[in-house]
DNA sequence: TATGAATGAGGGTTCATTCAT
DNA sequence: AATGAATGAACCCTCATTCAT
């Protein structure tokens, strides 16, 4: 029953995330329960409010983009890996929408420091990395840089980019963290 | 009773511009009411839906920005002129937090789309002024600056930028902006 | 001034009458004031409440049935004028619509007892002759014509009667009014 | 729970009749859900929308008349059948007060026609039967008959006649009714 | 006196959360 | 453990009524 019980929280989890993709912040606790496939009742069983569900959702996510830094990390040289990685998280950020809305909405956003901050840290040492290559200039700090990749995800969710305008919103952004002083 | 009445509708936008800040996009009716200092009654006597109050925050803040605009363009030169608007912009965003909250994630973005081509034209010829005079690289288009301008707003906004913050991201677009090839 | 408010209170009569027939019980005071060309407060001026005005349209409509039984009874002969003036308040029903859902909506039947209790006896009387002159059975009663007079007034109004259809409903009637036992 | 919701369901539609009875259409959604004894969320669960609760009420009704007309017709002769669902509809229109108030004068209506039109065709072959049997004039149409049937309903309903009300008018209807030429 | 802006109780409806089955 | 019906606080909005001008 226990393997039952954890199938139906992973359900839950990706209808959760496909549900407030579609959404947005106006989505339902019974739109993700019909989506699942399960009761609503099922889903309050697994998280008890839904500011849980929210965390889950971006904790899964933060842990899922580490994994990606690391395989980066060890694939490639220091400054594909972080421009790679720059540019991948962007283009993903479509499927984020309704989860960023959530969390800009409601009070929620400190309930996510402490997973954010486990993943600053794996950001921070890709950037360093691609710092000590020469490939991005030394003047900028990992938050600047997390700054940027937010507002820039932000926008690609909000507007709809493109990989036109992807590509040419990066390339200014590059040639910036790119330039010697 | 002309005069309290638009005393009153002054008062409630600024209000509504507040908590909007303070509360995000759940902001109540009643809290902005509460806020104006005046019934709930009045808020809809002027703004007879949510969406319309949303509407005249929007319309109002873009026409400030377009006198903004024009201003800078008669009293300095072009490159001036458009990074000066750039950074001013983006520093303000913090003001604007629920606002653009709610433009980003609600449906009403298409409600207020008048007021944002018009400003988007104002800003096309700050761009263009400003490349003529090769302070801005020709091969970014009056999008592509929107989109990074909105990025940026955004997260200021969202994560709470403070002037630091602002100076370092602002100077990696701008080195950015300023690439050649 | 007193010349100025009793055409007021007219219009405001007036107004009520049409717009309560346009939107039926779902009229509001406003759009009485604003069909009258007067301010909303004129309204309550003149009728405290909404009720004073339903109250004042009842009375008013009553009084000028009563005038119109009076003109029926000294021009023809009894048959005729009961017969036509039944005739007539079933045609003319269709005027009265919103009052009628608005006295039915709210409380304030027992409001206007008073007034109809006057006309009742007006119709009473138009009946009594009917009677004497042997052109409606006698064993109805007052009561069970104006039943029958309201109960048809009120469908042709609700439904919409045309000329046709009331024609062959009163035809049914008449003849049951006139059917010796 | 299956079987509770059934129940409170039927709760549900019992109390609203019930309440639209005492109250008029004035009555409020939160009255009914005290009535039934269960939370205003409930009532709305099963009807969402107030006009759906009219609705099932409407044609809740006029499935018992029609099941009403059928045994009717089975058991009696035509004539019988005819005047004793007249008389039967009339009386029991006093249980239906605030729902033909409702029906009488929102513009809900139009949402009832296709139960109101099926019942239509029932209680025309009940005429039809009747006038075969010689029992009912030949010259009066489904329609007139519905006229009248719901004109005294209504007014039954909203000045609430007595059983001595009801049988005098009726005896003068039905003189009508069976008029000849 | 006339005006119309201000008021706020109250209505319909939604949805996170609880709980009986 | 899973279900989904029940709950009710809270939301947006309306409109009769009041009151400052």
């Amino acid at each position: 029953m226990r393997a039952d019980a954890r199938r139906n929280r992973a359900r839950v989890l990706a209808a959760a995330e496909a549900v407030f993709q579609e959404a947005g912040a106006a989505a339902t606790t019974e739109q993700i329960a019909r989506r699942a496939g399960v009761g609503i009742g099922t889903v309050f069983r697994h998280f008890p409010t839904k500011s849980d569900l929210l965390h889950a959702i971006i904790t899964d996510s933060l842990e899922r983009l580490t994994v990606r830094v690391t395989e980066l990390e060890s694939h490639g040289d220091p400054a594909t890996a972080f421009y790679d990685f720059f540019t991948e998280l962007v283009r993903q950020a479509g499927e984020k929408h309704g989860v960023m809305a959530l969390l800009a909405q409601t009070g929620e956003a400190p309930a996510v420091h402490k997973p954010i901050d486990a993943w600053r840290a794996t950001v921070e040492r890709l950037l360093a990395r691609a710092q000590a290559a020469g490939a991005v200039r030394p003047d900028v700090g990992g938050d600047d840089v997390l700054a940027l990749l937010l507002g820039l995800c932000q926008t690609a969710v909000t507007t709809g980019w493109d990989d036109t305008r992807c590509r040419a919103v990066l390339r200014v952004v590059f040639d910036g963290l790119a330039a010697r002083h």
